[in-house]
DNA sequence: AAGAAGGTCAACCGCATAATT
DNA sequence: GAATTATGCGGTTGACCTTCT
């Protein structure tokens, strides 16, 4: 791998942008477009190595940004996508429309780390550190963060999904860019029949430690997908009640003691539900099997 | 009022990886 | 296939600001 020499090597200007440099940087990017960040900085006239002007395009000066306070829902989402993602913040920028990896980062680290240590949570595996917390509660909030971890797996399956799917879409489009290595598209003739490229995938990675039930119920593919889809609805009890400062009572979630108790209950109910749900898309799995594909085994 | 301590956040650094030659 | 280039990402830093003593 090659790295171009940035500011340091090159005697390029480094440190805070000035108004000026903003200026230009944004008059050449609405004129021109971004197009090359490493041709940029001298087109634009600017002292700068390309690696900083993407930077504050993206962090600072691009229109579509959103500055301020987190809302509640908000640290909600960033909450519950790190439980999910763990540091990958660049994808739970993603979810939070207008808002940069590197705000969501400062913020995480200045704010939500400092909140979920607080109250007794390591901000690292959104597991109890047994300190400050029921003994229900923590054991509601242990189950619930096995059952995160599950998730996840099916965030990151999701992840792959997605990044196939386009890769197909645009392989039927064009046919003529070449496969990636991550996500190899088969040529148009041989993809497969199945309405659902899902499905690998989840084969793939439906959990292991989870076992089929005599009842699991059959679902239909379009019935998975739109599941599917869903997937990334919040498991809300959980990292609801971890909102908001422990001490200033909130209006209906979170904060004390007796809505911990209430929180550990609704995971249990959360984490089985998840079972079934797993169990289901599992006979689902199972059943749309093609026949040279080994059973899974779980 | 002044210095210390702590908080915030823009920006940098180095690495990983996709894309290109 | 190897080398190089370009871009994106996450961790970290340090300047600035606010609060505390």
């Amino acid at each position: 791998m090659g790295r171009y020499p940035c500011a340091e090597k090159t005697g390029l200007k480094k440190g805070p942008w000035t108004r000026e440099e903003d200026q230009k940087l944004l008059a050449y990017i609405e004129e021109h477009g971004h197009g090359s960040w490493r041709a940029l900085p001298s087109n634009a006239g600017l002292d700068r190595c390309g690696k900083s002007c993407r930077l504050r395009w993206t962090n600072y000066l691009r229109p579509d940004i959103k500055r301020g306070k987190f809302t509640t829902k908000e640290e909600q989402t960033i909450i519950q996508l790190h439980a999910l993602l763990g540091n990958r913040w660049s994808a739970i920028a993603t979810h939070l429309p207008r808002r940069t990896d590197n705000e969501i980062k400062n913020y995480w680290n200045t704010h939500l780390k400092k909140r979920l240590t607080k109250m007794g949570i390591d901000p690292v595996t959104h597991k109890p550190n047994g300190s400050g917390l029921s003994a229900s509660a923590a054991d509601g909030q242990s189950k619930c963060a096995a059952s995160l971890n599950h998730m996840a797996q099916w965030e990151n399956a999701r992840l792959e999904a997605e990044s196939r799917l386009v890769q197909e879409s645009n392989h039927r489009r064009t046919s003529v860019s070449p496969p990636s290595a991550a996500f190899p598209s088969p040529p148009p003739a041989a993809l497969p029949p199945s309405p659902s490229p899902y499905l690998d995938v989840l084969r793939e990675w439906l959990p292991s430690t989870l076992h089929p039930t005599e009842n699991t119920m059959p679902l239909t593919v379009h019935q998975a997908e739109e599941e599917w889809k869903c997937l990334m609805k919040p498991p809300g009890c959980f990292a609801g009640m971890l909102l908001g400062d422990p001490n200033e009572p909130q209006s209906g979630e979170g904060g004390d003691e007796s809505d911990m108790a209430e929180g550990g209950t609704c995971v249990e109910e959360e984490v089985e539900e998840n079972k079934n749900y797993w169990n289901r898309l599992l006979n689902l799995v199972n059943s749309s099997s093609p026949s040279n594909s080994p059973p899974a085994v779980f």
